[in-house]
DNA sequence: CTCTATGCAAAAACTTTGCAGGGAT
DNA sequence: ATCCCTGCAAAGTTTTTGCATAGAG
C-alpha cells in the first residue's frame, strides 16, 4: 500500500510527520502506541496526536485502548479483534473471530483475558 | 445477591464505603464509571477506586475502558460483552455474543462501533 | 488493641489545546 | 500568497499514591 496516496487520497497536505506516523505503523505491522512508536519519530507529541485524530477522523487507522489506558493505533486493514493479555500486556491480532453483529456496525473488537502463553504457566 | 455477603466471603472489612459501591452498582444494573456513580457516593475518589482495585483482584467486579478513557465497572455476573457505540457513547450489556476463543481465557469484550439507533440516522 | 480503610492533597500518566511561527500547494 | 501544519508549553482528564487519622473486628 502506497503511503503517499493514502494520505494525498483524502486531500491532507502531504508532510514528513505524517509519512513517518504512516512508515513505522506500516514496517510494525502490529497497533502500537505513541510510546512505542516514539522512538521512531522526529515530531512532537502534539503533532502525532492530531494527525492520529485526522487519520482516524478519515478512516485510514483505527484505535483502541488496551487495559494499561493506553490507545493502539493501527492502519486500517481487514476488520479483526485484538486480544489483550491482562497478565503478559501482549497484544494480539485475531483474525479468526466473528465480527457481526445483528444490527450493530463494527468497528473494533477488544477481547481482555489470558493468552495461553500465560495460561501454561 | 447479597452484598454484605460478597463482601465478607472475601475477608474484606465491611465499610460503608464498600457497601455503598456495591448497592449502586447492583442498582444500576449496568456498567458505570466513577463520573457515573459519583452523585451516589460519599467518599473520596481515592477511596472509590482503591476499592475498585481490591473488589477486581477478589473477582467481585469487572472492568473494561469505552472509549472515552474512563474505566467501566459492574459486578461480576455471567460473561458477556459489551457495545460501545462510537456516535452516542451509550454503553450496552450483549449477552448474545460468542465469548469463545480455543487456546485463550476470555475475561472480557468491548466492541466498538455504532448502534441501531445512531445507524438509523 | 491491631490492622486495615479513609480523606486530603499532591503526583502520575496519557492526551489535548492555544498560540505564534513554518511549510505545502 | 494562502491555509494548513508544527513545536513548545501549559492545561485537561482520569486514576494512583503518601501520609496521618479514623474505624472495623
Amino acid at each position: 500500500m502506497n503511503i503517499e496516496k493514502l494520505i494525498k487520497n483524502k486531500n491532507l497536505k502531504l508532510t514528513t510527520a505524517r509519512k513517518e506516523i504512516l512508515e513505522a505503523l506500516q514496517t510494525a505491522n502490529k497497533p502500537l502506541s505513541y510510546e512505542d512508536i516514539k522512538p521512531e519519530l522526529s515530531m512532537d507529541k502534539a503533532t502525532f496526536y492530531r494527525n492520529i485524530s485526522k487519520f482516524e477522523h478519515e478512516g485510514i487507522l483505527d484505535s483502541f485502548e488496551a487495559n494499561d489506558k493506553k490507545r493502539y493505533f493501527e492502519i486500517k486493514l481487514k476488520p479483526h479483534a485484538h486480544f489483550v493479555c491482562i497478565q503478559c500486556n501482549q497484544i494480539e491480532c485475531i483474525k479468526s473471530f466473528d465480527m457481526y453483529l445483528e444490527g450493530y456496525e463494527i468497528n473494533t473488537i477488544t477481547i481482555n483475558g489470558r493468552c495461553p502463553q500465560c495460561l501454561e504457566n
